[in-house]
DNA sequence: ATGAAAGCGCTAACAT
DNA sequence: ATGTTAGCGCTTTCAT
């Protein structure tokens, strides 16, 4: 069923099936319904590659994901309300969104140069930036309409949106200083994806504005998932002396830092105060509830499309045309994690 | 930089151009090295709709997954691993996986007929298959390449992967008898989706098979995430006589089914056995650990990927041709949630 | 308001 | 071994 057929089926010419089709205003009312009425009858869809080799765009818009290994199983958990809200987006635009898996074993670059070399999609959203991505350079030579969600270092002129993963640090370090606690660790990835030295920044800084000095043995470097937690706490109770406290830039090593917490007869919430990254379903179940910091991640999925499209000409006046370098807000949960008087004995060891 | 750039580039006919690229025959070698050393030189990748328009094939693969408020969160976790491994597979043949995200907002079978008549994708894997599911009917009328992960009502001959829910059921179920439970609740997902069906009848011919009378109070329906475990507890806390032991199709409903019963003062493992399902990067860190089962989901991604390569004509001589209608066994794992001897008097109370 | 026809980039059939 | 050309389905320009 191509448009060839249908316009013969019709008995007009295939130029005018499709300005009915496409909407165009040159086109008899009575004429335009019956080649609808008679497309929806059959059935007829107009086949993709057609369009896209004589308009030369897809309708399409990818959101590239890696699995890596360390983000294979929490990833998606993130990824998927994130996908919901660029959708309820591009779905006003008549866009599709794909997800783009880049293989693990593929350079994450060299994928991205077979996606947009092809023409498969019309503009792009790339995640886990790092902290220097050929991919930023590459989509910015080539022309196409990107946002990574993530910051990088890469210089040039391009939209992000980013988490506050530096608010985060320094809130939850002001947070846990005027609890007492001056002997704070932190969990970050182990990689060289770029959050993990912006929340190390933060975390830094807010040190210094309480007046503690920066201890670099207070920060564990792990995968970012349960056993990740688990080798976090691991680390800090192999220390001579164990921190008060704990913070994670990823909610599901809490998980695993429990664990070995308990197995350890550590309390958390207790005898040492944790605090998570993001609140999620896990956390809201953890015993005690986790300390963390809320997000929309619809809201964030929604702003990441509607600044992509803002960049898009097809889609000029749509949406305002500002560029885009958005920290994203988190608002602190209090859970039970970190609510507990730190004996003033404890605190004079740090 | 189209192939017609190229062949001018290089003073030779497209058609040439277009055969040393595809790896023909009929090619001076020489020539062929000439060509593939300019198109990587200048960057050329040849333009993806107008090999499809040509060819009819797209080289692609779609993955529909829905993003439904069940599975928003926890849907992720399963399905990044499961894409690993097709993946690993269509990386062979250099085919593309994408995955199709379809909207919550739309019908999952619109959203299908969109993406199928448009030729987007050359085959297709289905998840989360209804007990009566219209997108087998309508893939298996067009004729297009598919396979399912996860069984349906639907008649017709297609190739399908599911998990074995009917044995982890019986398993779950003898695995308590003996160790004294007469009284055995599972929780079970609220939707139509056909694994719950599959679970229930395991669930009811293993206990005929030990002379337990089926009560339909010990079977919660609830969404197959931690709130819906939380509330599965709650129901049957509020029972006049709460079971000896739970057995849960879903691992995350574990998360929220320990905090309600904690809440209680009812620990599992202790005062109530539960089983859960898939073990996961949550429940090995789960306090006790949870006792469920064992998949490898990249396994059973590959094998998704080779049953339907199978049945596409291009890939024939590939992969055996047999019919895939699989029940993909799961191991059983363990933990502590489910090792304590009932207390007799308990026992004699079912 | 409609029809005719060019041409998007590519591959394959045919010609040499 | 290479060149030439038709045509995949579609949109758009030009003509009427």
């Amino acid at each position: 069923m191509s448009i060839r057929d249908l316009a013969r089926h019709l008995d007009i010419s295939i130029g005018t099936v499709s300005r009915a089709l496409n909407g165009k205003a040159d086109v008899n009312e009575e004429t335009r319904e019956r080649v609808l009425e008679a497309a929806k009858r059959l059935g007829y869809v107009p086949n993709q590659s057609g369009r896209s080799l004589r308009q030369g765009t897809t309708n399409t818009i990818g959101f590239m994901i890696e699995s890596t290994i360390e983000t294979a199983d929490a990833g998606g958990s993130f990824f998927m309300p994130v996908f919901e809200g660029v959708q309820s987006v591009f779905r006003r635009h008549h866009l599709d969104l794909v997800a783009l898996l880049c293989d693990m074993d593929e350079e994450p670059a060299d994928y991205l140069n077979r996606v947009v070399s092809r023409r498969f999609v019309d503009g792009l959203i790339i995640s886990a930036t790092a902290r220097h991505d050929p991919r930023i350079d590459f989509l910015l030579e080539r022309k196409i309409p990107f946002i990574t969600l993530g910051r990088s270092e890469a210089p040039g002129n391009y939209p992000w949106i980013d988490l506050d993963f530096e608010g985060v640090a320094m809130t939850a370090v002001k947070r846990l200083v005027e609890l007492g606690h001056r002997h704070i660790a932190i969990g970050i990835p182990a990689s060289d994806i770029n959050l993990g030295y912006i929340f190390l920044d933060g975390y830094k800084r807010a040190l210094a504005g309480s007046g503690i000095a920066f201890n670099p043995d207070l920060v564990v470097r792990a995968h970012a998932n349960e056993e990740g937690g688990y080798q976090t706490a691991t680390a800090l109770l192999a220390q001579k002396q164990t921190p008060t406290a704990v913070i994670l830039v990823n909610e599901n090593m809490a998980i695993g830092l429990y664990r070995r917490f308990y197995e350890a007869g550590i309390h958390p919430g207790r005898d040492i105060a944790v605090i998570g990254f993001r609140e999620s379903t896990q956390s809201r179940f953890l015993s005690p509830t986790l300390t963390c910091f809320r997000i929309s991640l619809r809201d964030l999925g929604i702003k990441l499309a509607e600044s992509l499209l803002s960049t898009m000409p097809a889609f000029e006046g749509h949406y305002s045309q500002d560029k885009v370098e958005l920290i994203w807000p988190m608002e602190l949960v209090p859970g039970e994690s970190d609510q507990f008087q730190l004996q003033p004995s404890k605190q004079q060891q740090s």
